[in-house]
RNA sequence: GGGCCUAUAGCUCAGUUGGUUAGAGCGCACGCCUGAUAAGCGUGAGGUGAGUGGUUCAACUCCACUUAGGCCCA
């Protein structure tokens, strides 16, 4: 007879197949349905907040894959944060000005763009800002992220605008801001300065010369070396290693001063006969010298030491330009020099310089060598590859150019002291990234703040028509703002500046007509603002922060911006701790790139794969270092996710319709092995909760896996389901085994809600609770679970574990000889050797047939496998069950035919079917 | 060229202050079950710990260098 129907099989509506693609977006509509992301906060209402501020992403293109990984991993601490109690508001934002944007706008118009007004550009801008904030809030909510995207926060809305205007007026009024002659990366192509951030290096062929200078009232010469002879023009110095010796050498070219290092490898470049050391001496000897300038001979140049001078190329002897080099720069302020650059924004000489007038710089580097040359003072020429700075959106190599900007000064009112200070009162995450801002912020320059582009916040600064002088005046810079914070900041660019304000005059001269400044800021300083636009402003929010998260590469970019602007005007960090993420590669290990085509979009996964899967992937990989990524790998994380999915469907299945009040029982009715899987889920709670804390979620997504893989698949579930299946319905038993699924379900489901939270989403609509909300998010993860905790029960499961395996290996052995099938047809002939093993054997007499799977397990003095751990001694032996096997529980017993009317039945299968009956 | 980081089985990770034979899960191979079934269970094979050298009685662990890769800066 078949008495299948007979049993409590498992059943349940959760599908097994997840079909997430489909699944997900239905979720997504039902949390739009529910508004879950105000219902939630008005759930923590009175809780404490937990701010984690989000740094905006570029309005620029789509997310990518890196995008993605930050903002789910910042949405596991929110969703955690949330569900352990505290209310979590999340405001995500966009960086909406800025290079990028215009120059892909620009690229767009085209020959256009000389019909363009500036004002119509930024329109464009904007529009094209706008599109991608609503491409990428799409993108990021279909990745199950919770946040405000109902108002999230927008660089270039009005508010936020002014509030940068503000700020600016902050940092005049407290000292911070200079208009400084500076040398800067420029771009000739788009005519602009350009930031450490917007340049590149590609491999580039220059010129190498060897240049000899001569000594002012002698028959010497100083022999320089540069890659950069366009800057010649503007030389004002030489400079000598301090620490290293030189030597006067004799040669065809006459008695030239090098490095004594580097006098071999002139020699051998030279290859003069003549070349002979005539004296040994050190920079010292030619300080006071002067020497004739190389192009204009009317001039005198300064002889000066310097610690950049390069020991192991060259001559020893560099030519100082400080119009056109950093260094070369530093050098000048530090001597006093004068800064020259005689050369215009389209990167040409202007018209006042001698021979080289309206030449490009770098078609002026053949002609120069080629003068140099004619008039002898060229003794050497050969081509270098080097690492040459480029423009990181047009390619073309940039010059070195001293201009006109504003800076923050990093120097001012101590500031790079407190920002040292303020990092260290920092807690980084991982500890080593603290070093590494550190380190950056130490030697770090004065900050160049404008930008000479049209889509920005335009620097609130008015100049003298007729002296130039700026005019920067807080009171001034305040009623800019206001204007600002009313129509935004196109109406910069839209009126003149007595809309702005009246009866100006000038400091200088006296004058009332002025002029608007032209450059904007650089973008970097909008969003170094969004602690006070967004943080500060935010009724919701509190400052400072608790946690900014963002990729290692911020390090430079806004977590320092963000840190040099908040303590300048409020005098300490906007955070309390910074979390550093690597970033993610390709599978190989490199890095991603369009020309590689290894780029994966997060949209194309979500539609095939699913989120989840990318979610759960990212929850295990430890992304304190770089993660790679790739379609390989994500199916590892698709069995992991249908392996999670389908025990939560097995445990929803056998709790079937019941009701929690079905099963109530006390912790002391448990059976024993459900008080030893509450007591090791606990355990293994306390470290996930535990490394949920520490932001380590790699170790949270592997011991929950764990948990679900090793005690609960193959040990307990694999045990519980007889007592489920056959034991009488409201047997104590079988209730106890329902007591346990529940509240391990329960506490799980809301565990890994952060990582997996479509999933739990909808396992919860299957899962029979008492109070359900509307959803699962809104719960609060309590530390009620830890009732079950027992050190005991632990203790002894170890123990009987290690009889398990020896049980599961003679099996296994019985199994391969085909005496036996699946383990009930066996029975265990166990006896102990000791005290010890006979209590524990005696405790867990009624259990111990369950715990090994098998039909019978005996006390018997045996033949078998001896089995000593520590205190325990035991002899074991596996052997084919001769019991008669019952016809419903398949179980070999004794019992099977003691009654008459279902002779194939055992006792507790006969008073299961009686009891239906 | 400088600062910081990474390197343990095919994959993702563990490995306490240096101390037995380097662990786990997945994947893979083989077997079992067919009452979780596009599931479940068991067993097994996989490692020159990136490389070289050093310190030590003892190094995956400490030190130096090298290689490969990443970020940032020049």
């Amino acid at each position: 007879m078949d008495y299948k129907d007979s049993l409590n099989l498992p059943k349940t509506d959760f599908p097994m197949k997840a079909n997430l693609p489909v699944l997900e977006e239905e979720i997504i509509k039902y949390w739009d349905s529910i508004d879950v992301y105000k219902n939630l906060l008005k759930e923590r209402e009175d809780k404490e907040v937990y701010v984690l501020h989000d740094g905006p992403p570029y309005a620029n293109g789509h997310i990518h894959i890196g995008t993605a990984f930050n903002k789910i991993l910042k949405d596991f601490i929110i969703k955690y944060k949330s569900i352990r109690g505290y209310k979590t508001p999340y405001i995500p934002g966009w960086d909406c000005h800025g290079m990028p944007i215009e120059h892909n706008v620009t690229k767009e118009l085209g020959p256009k763009l000389k019909e363009t007004s500036t004002l119509d550009l930024r329109k464009k801008c904007r529009d094209y800002a706008s599109k991608f904030v609503n491409v990428q809030k799409v993108e990021f909510k279909r990745l199950g992220v919770f946040g405000d995207w109902d108002n999230p926060y927008i660089t270039m809305s009005k508010e936020y605008e002014a509030d940068i205007v503000d700020n600016f007026g902050k940092l005049v009024e407290k000292g911070f801001i200079y208009r400084g002659l500076r040398p800067i990366h420029w771009c000739m192509k788009c005519q602009t300065a350009l930031a450490g951030n917007e340049i590149e290096y590609e491999d580039k062929e220059s010129p190498s010369i060897f240049v000899k200078f001569k000594i002012e009232n002698e028959d010497k010469f100083f022999l320089i070396w540069t890659t950069t002879p366009w800057t010649l023009p503007a030389n004002v110095a030489i400079a000598f290693h301090p620490d290293e010796k030189y030597v006067e050498v004799e040669t065809s070219y006459g008695r030239l001063v090098m490095m004594k290092k580097l006098s071999e490898s002139v020699k051998s470049k030279l290859n003069d006969e003549k070349f002979k050391i005539v004296e040994e001496t050190d920079a010292k000897k030619y300080l006071d010298k002067k020497y004739i300038h190389p192009i204009d001979k009317r001039k005198r140049g300064k002889v000066i030491t310097a610690d950049f001078v390069t020991t192991d190329v060259g001559t020893g002897i560099v030519h100082i330009a400080p119009g056109h080099g950093y260094d070369d720069y530093q050098a000048g302020i530090k001597n006093d020099l004068e800064i020259v650059c005689p050369v215009n924004k389209e990167g040409k000489f202007f018209d006042e310089v001698e021979k080289y007038g309206g030449m490009n710089v770098f078609e002026a580097n053949p002609v120069i060598i080629d003068d140099l040359k004619k008039e002898g003072s060229l003794i050497f020429s050969e081509s270098i590859i080097h690492s040459y700075p480029v423009c990181w959106r047009c390619k073309s190599e940039l010059i070195f150019r001293a201009t006109e900007q504003w800076f923050l000064d990093v120097e001012k009112n101590n500031l790079r002291n407190n920002l040292l200070l303020e990092i260290d009162k920092t807690t980084w995450i991982p500890v080593w990234s603290k070093d590494r801002i550190y380190n950056m912020v130490k030697t770090r320059p004065d900050w160049c703040l404008s930008r000479q582009r049209s889509w920005g916040v335009p620097i609130p600064v008015f100049y003298c028509k007729k002296c130039s002088t700026p005019h920067i005046k807080k009171e001034t810079i305040d009623k800019i703002r206001d204007v600002i914070s009313n129509e935004g900041s196109d109406v910069w660019f839209e009126k003149d500046v007595s809309y702005f304000v009246k009866d100006l005059k000038c400091e200088k001269c006296g004058s009332t007509e002025f002029e608007k400044e032209t450059n904007i800021f650089d973008v970097w300083f909008d969003s170094s603002l969004s602690h006070s636009a967004v943080v500060k402003k935010r009724e919701e929010l509190r400052w400072p922060s608790d946690l900014y998260l963002e990729a290692v590469d911020q390090h430079r970019g806004w977590f320092q911006v963000s840190l040099i602007v908040s303590t300048a005007t409020d005098g300490r960090a906007p955070y309390k701790e910074v979390l550093t993420h690597g970033l993610i590669l390709d599978k190989n290990m490199k890095k991603m790139s369009k020309s590689l085509g290894n780029v994966f979009s997060p949209e194309t996964i979500c539609k095939k794969y699913g989120a989840e899967i990318i979610r759960l992937w990212f929850s295990s990989v430890d992304y304190t270092s770089d993660a790679p990524f790739g379609e390989e790998l994500l199916s590892s994380s698709k069995e992991t996710y249908f392996k999670i999915r389908n025990t939560i469907r097995f445990m929803l299945g056998n709790l079937g319709k019941s009701q929690p009040e079905d099963f109530n029982l006390t912790k002391e009715e448990l059976h024993p092995i459900d008080r030893y899987i509450l007591a090791k889920y606990v355990k293994i709670r306390r470290r996930i909760i535990k490394y949920y804390d520490d932001f380590e979620f790699h170790k949270v997504f592997k011991e929950f896996y764990a948990f679900i893989v090793t005690d609960l698949s193959s040990f307990y579930l694999d045990i519980v389901k007889d007592r489920l299946y056959t034991y009488p319905k409201n047997s104590k038993e079988r209730k106890s085994g329902l007591f346990t699924l529940y509240n391990l379900l329960d506490d799980m489901l809301k565990l890994i809600a952060p990582i997996i939270p479509f999933t739990v989403e909808q396992a919860y609509k299957f899962f029979n609770k008492k109070s359900k909300k509307e959803s699962i998010h809104f719960e609060i993860l309590s530390d009620e679970i830890y009732k079950f905790e027992d050190e005991n029960i632990l203790k002894d499961f170890e123990v009987l574990n290690l009889l398990r395996e020896k049980v599961l290996s003679q099996l296994e052995n019985l199994r391969s000889k085909n005496i036996i099938g699946k383990s009930i047809e066996a029975n265990l002939l166990i006896n102990w050797l000791n005290d010890d093993s006979k209590k524990l054997l005696e405790k867990y007499k009624e259990v111990l047939d369950q715990l090994f799977i098998v039909s019978n397990v005996k006390f018997l003095d045996n033949d078998g496998e001896l089995l000593e751990n520590g205190e325990n001694k035991f002899v074991l032996k596996c052997e084919k069950a001769e019991e008669k096997k019952c016809s419903r529980c398949w179980l070999h017993l004794e019992s099977v035919g003691n009654h008459s009317d279902y002779p194939d039945l055992c006792d507790k299968c006969y008073e299961a079917i009686k009891m239906e009956e």
